[in-house]
DNA sequence: GTGTGTGCAAAAGGTTTGCAAGAAA
DNA sequence: TTTCTTGCAAACCTTTTGCACACAC
């Protein structure tokens, strides 16, 4: 479990003030074994269940979107009318199951490297991102 | 192009009345040779310059998902504050360029086929969609 | 003290809904 | 006539903004 203390000391180094709210979110965000994967909403949620207590919504905007910018967090690419973020970093996909609407991450190692036989004159490659859409196996859906 | 009468007849076919509404708007999306990719917004406003009409905004909603649920029109896969949709149907992915929010198509040929080596217990793969983020490759104008 | 961050409420987009009027079958 | 569709406005949800107050440095 990370300390609190790393938290502030995170936040300084990248030049963000370690203020009581993002030090909470901190908390929220990054002491989990696993990685997560949530909306704002979400998040509002499980600061209100874990610490028991409330962080206006515009500073839960602004800290997640502060966090996204310095790489602590990164925004998915799956269509909804949300926004959904990622505690992992790294390069990986995901699968998204269309039953349950979760995330399951899928590690670049868990598929074999994709090769784009086509490209854009002028442009460069920022990021090759692939979304798995799964469903219960043994159901009829029309 | 494809005349108007066939729209009809493709309508009815899958069950939708083939209302005024319905007729122009396949006209605005299917009456192209290449692929179109839209918002509402977009399709609106397709619709009042090609045909210097107005549908309201609830219908055009209405006939679009009527239109993807019959298959007709798949969404796209972008984090982003619109749905976007797509007159291309079949399998394929998706370029975005972050520059000018525009998409363009990448075949499955385009791109080696992908092989996924973990899979979800109990649950089938509906989709694999792969998104690649491209941005202006050229730094002068510093 | 200065500059940044927070919280509230209001506003802003995109999308959905309820319902009366209109069109298709 | 019956059923489905349209159009409008209001409602809804997520996200952003403006501004006064509070906090970090």
């Amino acid at each position: 479990m990370t300390k609190n203390c790393n938290f502030i000391e995170k936040l300084r180094q990248t030049g963000l003030r370690p203020t009581k709210q993002r030090v909470k979110i901190c908390e929220v965000l990054f002491n989990r074994e696993k990685t997560f994967h949530f909306t704002i909403n979400d998040l509002v949620k499980k600061i209100s269940e874990e610490l028991n207590e409330k962080i206006s919504l515009a500073t839960v905007y602004n800290t997640v979107h502060a966090f996204e910018k310095k790489g602590y967090l990164k925004e998915i690419s799956i269509n909804s009318d949300k926004s959904y973020f990622d505690t992992n970093i790294s390069a990986h996909h995901h699968f998204y199951d269309e039953d349950t609407h979760e995330l399951i991450d899928c590690s670049e190692n868990d598929i074999d490297s994709i090769n784009i036989k086509k490209n854009i004159t002028g442009k460069k490659i920022n990021s090759i991102e692939v979304l798995i859409r799964v469903a219960s196996d043994n159901q009829n859906q029309n």
